[in-house]
RNA sequence: GGAGAGAUGGCCGAGUGGUCGAUGGCACCGGUCUUGAAAACCGGCAUGCGAAAGCAUCGUGGGUUCGAAUCCCACUCUCUCCGCCA
């Protein structure tokens, strides 16, 4: 949520931008309820001020006359509330579809054709032979088996099984020794003249279920029809570690020295995927559910897109360690999401499709995030603040597919990459 | 799942209808004293809104009352015992 004040003050911005990333928001409306919301409760507070002045004049039994002005007072005060509560709840329902004011990097557009390539990596294998796609050569050796899947699940599901299980095994656990070796992060942090600390990341295994009320003040429970509801529960299963690791500290107030506080979270995510019918159905890009190593980080506001550009610059230190090809994205207005301030993903090539896919994602939400969850920093001469949330993906499923698709061989294997052997114990994966 | 107890400021802990945003202690910050430190003493020390006066907040939401941290209801969470179970 954005700070109304900051709303009246930039109105004609925040009109334009919201309209750029596709949240048109008719601000003058939402001043207005505003206004209106400010003068009852300033008529309110008076009452109450008033009442309060007669309660403390009263020891013992009150006088008629105390008796009578009271309740003239609470009848004034019932009705003033009454109208306030409807005011106020118009206004925060409006307040809350204002997206986050997109950083000025960010480029402009009105769809993911907006979207600015900013960097490529590494050179793309060249093959002797034709490049098979990932579950060509996942079902050569029996890992992945959607078929009982969706008899057991249904559509999108699927069983992932033998040497995948342990590419899968190995790859986070490698990623994990990454996150937490503060040599690694001090030389990225060195590398991209970033002015913040080299503390390591925190693992998590966090709840994988998350309640209404948490996952709406985060601003990832919209769209619903994207998300899995417990019949019965307020509870609903999350679809990315970040929205359970982001919310671990609401209604918190932290002292500078502790930040900025870095965790990476590993869950298993869940996702409808409404309004993706028919697309990607092949093998494992597009599941329901995918294991997922996710960074989380809160930090004060000037350390935070330092922070954003650690996280982007751990993503590429990670697949260029694995030695797989990709290209930046700066994502355009319309595609960074509401909530986010700057968005880049990372897309990794995959020869068997002959295309860039999208296997990370990085965001920096500025305080739009904490506003709501009221996750503060008390600063060292005392002021309080709101923190910056940061998140961004470590390694996914996806990744997974990059790995097979890089490392495939005439005859249907696929090699280990370097770093990983040492965690695969020297065996071959099938 | 059954029975019971509880939730107060960073922490501990008073407060069971009338100046209670809240006694006290610890921690923390500033000062006096000291060569320095400790001790002692003095002062400060929640958050939000508001230019301010002030208003709100004692787990959350609702109710009773002229007046609620205190009474009633619902919910959330914690603890104890029993049952069940990775």
């Amino acid at each position: 949520m954005l700070d109304i004040r900051y709303i009246r003050d930039n109105a004609e911005h925040v009109r334009e931008a919201a309209a750029q990333k596709g949240y048109p928001v008719d601000v003058a409306a939402l001043v207005d309820l505003d206004d209106k919301r400010r003068e009852l409760l300033g008529k309110a507070e008076a009452v109450r001020r008033e009442r309060n002045g007669l309660a403390s004049q009263v020891s013992g039994k009150p006088s008629a006359e105390q008796l009578e002005h009271g309740k003239a007072l609470k009848a004034e005060l019932s009705t003033l509330e009454d109208g306030l509560a409807v005011t106020e709840e118009k206004f925060v329902t409006v307040l809350k579809t204002v997206p986050n004011m997109p950083l000025p990097d960010v480029p402009i557009g009105e769809s993911e054709d907006g979207n600015v390539v900013a960097s490529e990596w590494g050179e793309k294998p060249q093959f002797d032979f034709e490049p098979k796609n990932h579950w060509q050569i996942a079902e050569q050796h029996g890992w992945i088996d959607k078929e009982r899947a969706a008899k057991v699940a249904g559509a999108r599901f699927a069983y992932l099984k033998g040497g995948l299980v342990r590419l899968h095994m190995a790859m986070v656990q490698w990623a994990l020794d990454q996150l937490m070796d503060e040599k690694i992060i001090t030389k990225l942090v060195a590398d991209n003249h970033l002015k913040i600390s080299a503390k390591p990341f925190i693992p998590v295994l966090p709840p994988l279920m998350i309640r209404t009320e948490v996952y709406d003040a985060m601003d990832r429970l919209e769209p619903r029809e994207d998300r899995y509801k417990i019949e019965g529960e307020e509870l609903w299963l999350q679809g990315s570690a970040e929205h359970v690791l982001g919310s671990m500290h609401m209604n918190e107030i932290f002292d500078e020295k502790d930040l900025p506080l870095r965790y990476v979270g590993y869950a298993t995510s869940f996702r409808r995927e409404a309004g993706s019918y028919g697309k990607d159905m092949e093998g494992i890009f597009r599941l329901h559910q995918f294991d997922k190593l996710e960074m989380e980080s809160l930090a004060t506001a000037e350390t935070a897109l330092d922070e954003h550009l650690l996280l982007i610059a751990l993503q590429e230190y990670l697949m260029r360690e694995l030695k797989i090809p990709y290209r930046m994205i700066n994502k355009c207005t319309y595609d960074i999401g509401k909530p986010n301030a700057r968005g880049w993903d990372l897309e990794a090539w995959l020869p068997g499709q002959g295309k860039y896919r999208e296997t990370h994602t990085a965001d920096y939400m500025t305080d739009y995030q904490a506003r709501r969850l009221q996750t503060r920093v008390r600063r060292n001469d005392g002021a309080v603040e709101l923190v910056h949330t940061n998140d961004a993906t470590a390694l996914a499923q996806r990744p997974l597919i990059a790995i097979i698709e890089n490392y495939q061989t005439a005859d249907g294997n696929v090699r280990i990459p370097e770093v990983l052997r040492p965690y695969l114990g020297g065996r071959k994966l099938l």
